[in-house]
DNA sequence: ACCATAAACTAATACCATTCGTTATTTTGG
DNA sequence: CCAAAATAACGAATGGTATTAGTTTATGGT
């Protein structure tokens, strides 16, 4: 058959397929040949523009993170007191994890291949955002990391459990993550 | 070619084999071929055993649990103070997840398909190994659930960022965590 | 207008899960 | 003790997946 007329596929095309597919069947949906379906191509085709199903989660991964980092930026515009932006930040997370659950599951498997040393501009800009409000709060440096690996680790555990129904017992899962959220900022604000 | 003579495989032989491949090739490696592989039978013949590859994954991921229940249980054993109790659990859990990988990242994956009316003894002996030093800390009743999600969504969640390898920061995992439970333990002593 | 490249195609390979019908062994009930 | 039933293996077939190789054709630059 050879090319069809017009454009071929921008790689924005391409990732925006991919999304769609991921929010709509799930992170397991995501796939050359779904993709590929979704576009209206053959699935050989789709490695004109990646070169594997797995560099294509990443892709997908990327592009979640991004979004999710800038849900969570326009979450704390404007917000100056620290314990807030924490709180702000804490809910912005799982409110958007439930809003984009495909998204969000396939960020919770994909791992990341950049080598440690270079750290991307989102990845620095989603540290950043925990970062400051630590800061404000007189976390030390050296303990700051350490802070925001506890908050990051909390607030992920408890969507991901959320997520794959892991809570058995009928408690309202969101008093439980106010509940979760307020006695992480009680245990992080009272740290040495 | 029919029956091979000998008793057939026990469904305790077939779980062992997938667990060792799940230990193995970790959780992606787990499969319908891959442990007929291990077994050394074909893949139709699993069929004899397991009704799908997903309740195949289903049972290993509750063997897990179960392992898991077991290794914690015998972490507290004998010890009375309750902060000290919560932290073995936490550091308990960390470890296991550490040694057995593949195992955890399966739990992670696949979530349980029991109605959330009964709850399976094993689901109910992990909820009280962190009821029990909650209760003992002075946690009201109707707190203890919020607190027992906080807590294992923390642990869970940090377990996961670290296998998935999503601490950049050159700062030492294992002094995070560290500061991670005593910052849960004092976030979750101090509730109302 | 020409040519290189990009982007689609077809075809082929190699997995995987699953179902069906068959066969041999083991177990069980009369 | 033997025949029937249940069990557990098989081969073959179906349909799904990712991937590679080679081919064709439209587009864009010179």
């Amino acid at each position: 058959m050879g090319r069809r007329k017009g454009p071929g596929l921008s790689a924005a095309q391409v990732l925006e397929a991919a999304v769609d597919v991921v929010q709509g069947e799930g992170a397991d949906g995501l796939g050359i040949s779904s993709v590929a379906r979704a576009l209206g191509i053959r699935p050989a085709s789709m490695y004109n523009h990646v070169t594997s199903g797995e560099a294509l989660a990443r892709r997908v991964a990327d592009e979640g993170t991004r979004r999710l980092v800038e849900a969570l930026k326009s979450a704390v515009r404007g917000v100056v007191e620290p314990q807030e932006q924490l709180r702000l930040l804490a809910h912005g997370v799982r409110d958007w994890a439930v809003a984009n659950g495909g998204l969000y599951g396939l960020m919770a498997r994909v791992q990341p291949d950049y080598s440690s040393a270079d750290i991307p501009p989102v990845a620095r800009d989603l540290l950043d955002l925990f970062d400051r409000p630590l800061g404000q709060l007189g976390i030390a440096q050296d303990q700051r990391v350490h802070a925001m690996r506890s908050l990051r680790a909390a607030i992920h555990g408890f969507v991901l459990l959320e997520a794959s129904g892991q809570f058995q017992l009928d408690a309202d899962v969101a008093e439980s993550f106010r509940w979760s959220v307020e006695s992480l900022i009680r245990g992080v604000a009272t740290a040495t």
